[in-house]
DNA sequence: ACCAATTGGTTCGATCGTACAACCATGCAT
DNA sequence: ATGCATGGTTGTACGATCGAACCAATTGGT
């Protein structure tokens, strides 16, 4: 690793773990609308609505969580009424998750307010620099998913 | 908010979002060092080492977090034996909060490993988008930084 | 000089987010 | 059939964080 690149890694890191802090994302719960709703369960909501039923291991995948984290996550969504565990014809052992009517109103209410926050930030970017850094973060995505152990060396912001 | 305004936030919350999960900031313990460090003691450790001795109250500013959680924080960090808690002359209230030799050690090998995670990341990052890419995150922060209640309403990566 | 409000910390109780291991059921392949 | 793989559930443990209640030292007014 050169200097450069050492000193680009520090950046980088510095640069991630204040956004992460200042933006809040160290705090689990809380989210900005009516029924406060946990944050995993607006992220499985939001990936439901977008992405039609699926099953629990595709949420898993998509979500990037152990099936065990799932299972729960998916009980306390059911609880709360927004999905609905169904069976198909075929595997037997696959859990379709789909939401209730209830939960696409929820889902369309999250993505209002998520909206709305995200606008907030965007508003203190200068609207000329709002498409570089969109790309970035972009790009920052496709990087981090192709690294290999993404998930396994975690937390990294942090250690 | 315009049409325009609302696909830019729809994409940078999918990109923050996604980079979350991509990057596995969502799972809070583990880091990529010899003895498994919690995040959160991670970045204490490395805003003392950087910043000197600090009050448990500016530490807990840096970090952003409550001064509950920061002293539960700091009470790890004294039982690891990284951090001693030590009073001035002066103002009686104050704890003041600064690494030990072993802390010293500690978050150094603790920046080696941080700083190697974050360089794979950006192998992964063609060399002349680096620049771009680490500009744009600082446009990010800044943004975060002056949004009104960053802390109030967080959590809403997800919600 | 005294008392009230403020500030820095600690402790308690709660919730959220997640992983790993052990386990069961179903399905698939040899 | 038998044995391995896959999808889920439950139990256990930890990490991260907050708010409220509380105490001690300080500071500002009157």
């Amino acid at each position: 690793m050169s200097d450069d690149d050492l000193e680009q890694a520090l950046a980088l890191q510095g640069r991630i773990s204040a956004f992460v802090r200042a933006f809040g994302l160290h705090q689990p719960d809380r989210t900005p609308c009516g029924t406060p709703v946990p944050t995993s369960e607006a992220h499985a909501v939001g990936e439901l609505d977008r992405d039609g039923p699926l099953t629990q291991s595709v949420l898993g995948e998509r979500l990037r969580l152990e099936k065990s984290t799932v299972s729960r996550l998916v009980s306390q969504l059911t609880a709360r009424g927004w999905v609905q565990r169904a069976e198909r014809a075929g595997d037997a052992r696959l859990v379709w998750l789909e939401l209730t009517s209830e939960g696409r109103r929820a889902a369309g209410e999250l993505a209002v307010a998520r909206a709305a926050r995200f606008a907030d930030l965007l508003r203190n970017i200068p609207a000329e620099q709002r498409p570089a850094v969109i790309a970035a973060l972009t790009t920052l995505v496709h990087a981090a998913n192709r690294q290999p152990s993404a998930a396994a060396v975690s937390g990294a912001a942090g250690g």
